[in-house]
DNA sequence: AGCCAGGCTACCG
DNA sequence: CGGTAGCATGGC
């Protein structure tokens, strides 16, 4: 058994099954956790604006902005198309960088049309502005069940404290030590990752 | 009253 | 190339 699988086995006993990505119920417009593989392209769309709005921002605030759209039922191309900059920047105001964010998300809408259900490849998502790696790696395992790891600011602190890497390790060497050291499984990434934001956000 | 939040881009040397 | 300022709001 290695250190990788021991700590993930500490975390699911800390802080129990997290069922990433959350997904808006849209009779109560409440944000659930149920683990379950997207449904529909209209999750996926979701789950892709999701990960754009919550960078650098609790996921607190960016679901605030999320449930906004859905109630104005902007959450799918056709409408995201047709909302003007400044109405899309009033309502994910409060999921801060709006300008930013905004530009992020009209882009990334235009790119999503032309997929027609095809899987998106990490190159193509890295490709659009705004689309960094872990934004990219949480679209592709979150959205379309692709195994890869995320990479995020409390993984790399995560493994700091566990001496498993030192203070230069970068994105990519993170992700090479989770994939070299777990089996390659979708429903393992998913859980593994959320575990570990919930134990960064503790502290 | 600061500091931080489930990053990314642009620009600097 | 690696390093870093700027983006912005809200919660604590």
């Amino acid at each position: 058994m290695n250190r990788f699988k021991t700590i993930y086995q500490d975390l699911l006993k800390k802080h129990g099954k997290q069922g990433w990505w959350p997904i808006i119920n849209s009779k109560t417009l409440i944000c659930e956790y149920h683990a379950g593989d997207p449904k529909n392209d209209a999750e996926r769309f979701e789950i892709c604006i999701g990960a754009i709005l919550t960078q650098n921002t609790s996921w607190t605030q960016a679901g605030k902005a999320l449930i906004n759209l859905k109630r104005m039922n902007a959450l799918n191309v056709k409408r995201m198309r047709r909302i003007s900059d400044g109405k899309l920047k009033e309502v994910i105001k409060c999921a801060g960088y709006y300008n930013q964010k905004t530009k992020k998300i009209k882009i990334f809408t235009e790119f999503f049309s032309k997929l027609r259900g095809q899987i998106p490849t990490r190159k193509d998502l890295l490709n659009i502005w705004g689309i960094g790696k872990e934004t990219a790696d949480s679209i592709l395992l979150y959205g379309y069940n692709v195994p890869v790891f995320i990479i995020d600011a409390y993984t790399k602190r995560l493994l700091l404290k566990e001496g498993l890497i030192d203070e230069k390790a970068g994105y990519d060497d993170l992700q090479q030590l989770f994939h070299r050291n777990l089996e390659k499984n979708v429903k393992l990434f998913k859980e593994y990752h959320a575990l570990i934001v919930a134990e960064g956000k503790i502290k």
